[in-house]
DNA sequence: TGCATATTGTTGTCTAGCATATTAAAACGT
DNA sequence: ACGTTTTAATATGCTAGACAACAATATGCA
């Protein structure tokens, strides 16, 4: 085929990635959310009262995706959102209530999946696979067009 | 903050793919595709004729969402269907014209967008992160629940 | 003060995933 | 030969992304 290991590596990638959603969203299930619901919950938790462009800047995601994702998690009642009075642009999010112990077995249950997902991998290549991820993270991120036109 | 990499690392190789996806979109975008389209394309320059489940099994997508992409390319006219004659349920896809120039210019900014994204790791590296995630795919693809109800 | 500019959040539109159900057609077993 | 089971494709609904455009509001500067 001829076309080595290069072509595949961002399919491999996405393939991981995806496997890895699909694996977290089964576990997730039974709570009622998925994953990305419950990535914002844990972000919460440690950030009650965050404007939403602040935790769509720590989530890396756009403030419209960050933005119908609270709609569905305010809508099953987890969390509710309250106007800024200092400025009214802005709208703080909080935990409706607070959830530790559901927190908890999100947390348990999400390690579980990781620890499957990463078995395949010793500590020591899940150390430098962790590494080697963030290197190219932070080498995707620069180069993104922040600036309309930046790119060509 | 407590949660070494365990808890990150699910999101950092989901980020990173996201990224990756971004960027190859947006070379694609001059050709008016998407990354997953030309993926289709690629696969389909090799195996010109092949049935729809066949080609979701080697892409490893489910037949709905091979489907919908197969629509969209039909309607680009990108490809055509045609029904088998011996078995009317399978459709066999095809290249509506043999687009091999741009298959290649395809693959060419594929390469180029894909070195970009591995430009933070050496080569070793890169071998080495290709072989960690091919092992967590076997492992993640094995203990999917094939069957119904395999779980639990 | 008042206008230009920047920021916040929302909405709309598109793609791509999964899951589930449905329909049509084959294949198989007795 | 006929019913049962399997398989192929499609349809539908939901989530999560991106991107672009917009209204409301702040901010900054002349």
């Amino acid at each position: 085929m001829q076309e080595g290991y290069e072509n595949n590596f961002g399919f491999l990638i996405h393939d991981v990635a995806r496997l890895m959603r699909t694996a977290y969203d089964r576990r997730m299930k039974p709570l009622g959310l998925t994953r990305s619901q419950w990535w914002v919950l844990n972000h919460l938790f440690f950030h009650q009262g965050i404007s939403q462009s602040d935790l769509a800047k720590i989530l890396d995601i756009e403030r419209a995706t960050l933005g119908r994702l609270l709609d569905r998690l305010e809508a099953k009642k987890w969390i509710y959102r309250q106007s800024d009075k200092s400025d009214r642009r802005v709208n703080r999010v909080y935990l409706s209530e607070p959830k530790g112990p559901t927190m908890q077995t999100m947390r348990r249950e999400a390690k579980r999946t990781l620890d499957r997902a990463l078995s395949p991998l010793n500590v020591v290549e899940q150390k430098s696979m962790f590494d080697m991820l963030q290197r190219m993270k932070a080498g995707l991120t620069e180069d993104a067009p922040q600036v309309k036109g930046s790119v060509e």
